[in-house]
DNA sequence: GGGCATCTACGACGTTACGTAGTAGATCCT
DNA sequence: AGGATCTACTACGTAACGTCGTAGATGCCC
């Protein structure tokens, strides 16, 4: 834990998106590289009108966030993901796990809930984890 | 999807536990029977200074939210939980998985993630999956 | 059966997260 | 220099949650 989980209690996992910040991640995930404000509210226009600052300002705070990372282009910024989308919903997954009471028991009915095809993904990675690591 | 859902857009999943309503929750999960509020009270008086009335409240919202089931008793409610603690969570480990892109991809950051014997407790659970559903 | 204790229903207020946007001032390019 | 563009900051509404109070219903005891 850092000083700051201490003081504050008990450390809060990472929270879900909200439906216009997932959006808005989508665009960043989506793209080759890192995407101006500009760029991102081009995208997103596509399908939802919104106004500039609204993009900027989501984009801030998931900067603020450690969501994104951004970097200067002129006077622009250029954001990007901070990490794959696949590693927020692991960490969800992870932090979900973490709060369960008896693990073994949330692994069960985590696999019993799964679809066939998830729980041969699920047998893949395993594998391929022991092969890894041992 | 429920006609609430639809109408309501994107369904949300399962939101992850308040700190309060975390801690209410754990005493009806440890609990042998349904509580009333007096008791979660009475329970939660050994750490935490509330007022009757907020228990009270917190209980009402889960209900409401189906986390918890009450039945009378006299003039009171006695709550339970609606479901065990490790059913919550995997509940948030599917509702994050159904959001991740990739889904081997994002089952195997999220092996990548767990400790050697949740992986462990990870292949018994797949095992005996697959044991029981052929 | 009247009164006290207890319980519920409902409302209320502060805080924080998030969706949404405007204004003001800095910056860059022509 | 001046317009276009970008950022920083502020702001407002809504919803969830932590927190509690008041008012009225209900049950029990003498």
């Amino acid at each position: 834990m850092t000083a700051e989980e201490i003081a504050a209690g008990t450390p809060k996992g990472p929270r879900p998106l909200g439906d216009l910040e997932r959006l808005v991640m989508e665009q960043l995930w989506s793209a080759e590289a890192a995407l101006t404000v500009r760029e991102v509210h081009e995208r997103l226009a596509e399908t939802r009108d919104l106004a500039y600052t609204t993009v900027m300002t989501v984009l801030d705070r998931l900067a603020k966030k450690k969501l994104t990372e951004r970097e200067r282009d002129g006077k622009a910024w250029r954001y990007k993901a901070a990490a794959p989308r696949e590693e927020l919903a692991a960490d969800l997954m992870r932090d979900a796990l973490d709060r369960a009471g008896d693990r073994r028991e949330a692994l069960v009915r985590f696999v019993g809930q799964v679809s066939d095809e998830e729980a041969a993904l699920l047998r893949d990675a395993l594998a391929r984890l022991e092969a890894r690591d041992g």
